[in-house]
DNA sequence: AAATCCAGTGCACATATGTTTACCGAAATC
DNA sequence: GATTTCGGTAAACATATGTGCACTGGATTT
């Protein structure tokens, strides 16, 4: 973490001499303070000021340059949780859907994902019930949006063809919905259970394959 | 919260004289102070000792004389929302399922539910997937126990009959996340949006269409 | 070179927390 | 009727918290 002091040919795109690359480097310094203590197991709803300040290595009235309080903090988070989960769709895009077995492909990729993404999935799967109001909404817009791009993408790639887009919205939803609580149940497996994670991702397959399933014979205007 | 001195005819069914009924009745006192606390916007992972206490009107250290910590308190808050879910089922059980528009009916039924429980359920939903460990492996095994009663009924009304036991679990594993998942959004309804609280539960009603159309067109043995 | 800005410091404050300890008084047991 | 049991109390403790204030020193602007 200290400063490298590479030899390489310049020095321009190392040094964060500005000032406002400075602020940047530490209000991201207290972002991922808040991220590790999640990752401690400690939940963001139980967080205290001084103790993210702590751990970002800074001193606690330093977190009001930076943040009103833990909620704004919290709401750079969700932030953060709408990208990785744009990342993962980007990635679908690029890499393609496995063509066989599409189901639990796309599940497999999707828990290697969230594993290395731990912290952020973490934080979601446990604010976007409990904790505040306010970042329980921006949780919900995220998802929202999360899911409508996945409408999109599977638009583009023909699945689905005869359904209305918010037939199609309403489907993402309740996939997005069990996506997340699927990664909830992966992020608590003990590590050397492969038994009981084998049950839990083959569930998670049944359960989107009886979604698309219905997907598919569904009807308008029942 | 001076003791009440009614001038009521008896004194018998008022008075709890012996002492296990005292000890009782605190406790439940305790248990539904950390309620009253959650219904005021509180989520339980953030909640105090001393303010359970207080909101309880009793001494903090007496706390100890009902739960080692506030985890167990916890626990005993996930077995009232087990208690809970059972007594929708049995209601269910009892005065049968809408017959015309079945899943719309038992939407409204649900939410009616909800809203007159709507402590114990803010407080699962808020749990599920935050705060503590042990709170949340108890709440899984309740949802399980759930989603198994749950699949016995719908086997016993003949429903989906051709489906395997396992199957029917993991079918209604999905129906409990999208019931518990609506639930949350039903207890973050403004009061006096109508236009939203329709939009919602028609979200809801279709998503379980959605499901139980896959389910009738699931086969065994994909 | 001088003036200004501002992210981060150090310190103080009132208040809140979890937990222990000795104690009380009424119910329960003898 | 004397003795024991045990919920609940009161006080104290060490520690933690959020937030305000004056400050400093290096970057930025003039």
């Amino acid at each position: 973490m200290s400063p490298t002091k590479p030899a390489s040919t310049r020095s321009d795109a190392e040094a964060p001499v500005t000032r406002i690359e400075r602020k940047q480097r530490t209000r991201q310094r207290l972002i991922e303070a808040a991220l590790a203590l999640i990752g401690k197991g400690r939940s963001f709803s139980a967080l205290s000021l001084r103790e993210v300040a702590r751990e970002a290595g800074v001193v606690p009235a330093a977190f009001y340059r930076h943040f009103r309080d833990l909620d704004e903090l919290g709401l750079a988070l969700v932030e953060m949780g709408g990208v990785t989960l744009r990342r993962l769709l980007r990635e679908a895009r690029r890499d393609g859907i496995p063509p066989t077995d599409m189901l639990r492909g796309s599940v497999l990729i999707y828990k290697r994902f969230v594993e290395e993404r731990s912290l952020v999935f973490r934080f979601i799967a446990g604010e976007r019930g409990g904790g505040s109001r306010s970042i329980r909404d921006a949780i919900r817009t995220e998802e929202s949006h999360f899911a409508s791009e996945m409408a999109q993408d599977l638009r583009a790639i023909g699945t689905l063809p005869e359904l209305s887009s918010s037939t199609l919205q309403m489907i993402c939803g309740l996939v997005v919905t069990t996506m997340l609580n699927a990664a909830s149940d992966i992020l608590d497996l003990a590590p050397d259970q492969p038994r009981r994670e084998q049950e839990l991702i083959e569930n998670f397959v049944r359960q989107l394959r009886v979604i698309f399933l219905g997907a598919a014979r569904w009807r308008e205007e029942v």
